[in-house]
DNA sequence: ATGGCCGCTATGAGCGGA
């Protein structure tokens, strides 16, 4: 009898910044509902880990993993299939005291799920925070992964890489999210051998990922894409799409951040 | 010129977000 499997499935690894976790709980459910990832990963849960809804997950079949803290922050990886090898924090050097950072193995893809600091000003002390941040990100992946292995870095991370992804790149020139210094840590991500999903299928500008929720932002398109997917080459290879999924923008009472979803041939 | 909206917090004015 000769050797039959059936055909792998594709793998859909999303990411979405839910502004509390608690509140947009309904809008998490409709979203898995409606475009099933694989894997989801969370950032901004904002709820202490005996608080989170991890029930609600579970009911549907779904396996949490996550990093809380009470108030601020949290990140969580969600996905039907198992959670394996989960990292909570950096590898080296002293704990981050913020709940930023989780990363797991799902379906032999280490996926990376980082809520990068805001840096609120340049200047401040938090924008310090926020590049040695992402400076202690690349050292890590660095000295504890391999390019060369199939690896998703996904999440908030605060930074829109180039003009193209801010609606109004005068206005926003220097500023915290599009500041130099920031451009260039996350182009050492990038230098260590990731690539931006969602640019190998987009070159246009307009497509953001956040909207404010003042002044009618999300009705004018005065977004930012700050929330991204990048993978090394051989998964960057498998990628066929990679998309924002705008729809739960509009829903009632919804994040600032909409989804963004990437999808892998087996 | 400023803030404008949102979620959280031993609930109420302030912080943080982006």
């Amino acid at each position: 009898m000769s050797p039959r499997r059936a055909p792998a499935a594709p793998l859909a690894v999303a990411t979405w910044n839910v502004n509390s976790v608690r509140t947009r709980l309904d809008h998490v459910m409709r979203f898995l509902g409606e475009h099933y990832p694989d894997v989801l990963c969370l950032q901004e849960l904002k709820v202490e880990a005996k608080a989170l809804p991890r029930e609600a997950f579970e009911r549907r079949g779904y396996n949490v993993e996550a990093a809380c803290q009470k108030t601020y922050n949290g990140v969580a990886i969600v996905s039907p299939y198992p959670i394996e090898d989960v990292a909570v924090g950096f590898r080296e050097g002293k704990q981050d005291p913020e709940a930023r950072l989780i990363a797991a193995t799902v379906r032999g893809v280490r996926v990376v799920c980082a809520y990068v600091p805001n840096g609120q000003a340049v200047g401040s002390d938090k924008y310090a925070y926020k590049l040695e941040w992402m400076q202690r990100l690349t050292t890590d992946l660095g000295r504890h992964a391999d390019p060369k292995a199939p690896l998703v870095l996904t999440g908030d991370f605060n930074v829109a890489p180039e003009d193209r992804d801010v609606h109004d790149p005068k206005a926003w020139e220097g500023e915290v999210l599009c500041s130099g210094p920031e451009r260039e840590a996350a182009e050492g991500w990038r230098a260590w051998g990731l690539e931006d999903l969602f640019r190998q299928h987009h070159a246009e500008g307009g497509l953001y990922s956040w909207w404010d929720y003042r002044q009618g932002a999300l009705h004018k398109n005065h977004g930012l894409r700050i929330d991204h997917l990048w993978a090394t080459a051989p998964l960057a290879k498998r990628c066929t799409a990679c998309d924002v999924i705008k729809d739960p923008r509009t829903w009632d009472k919804p994040s600032d951040h909409a989804p963004v979803m990437a999808v892998f041939d087996a």
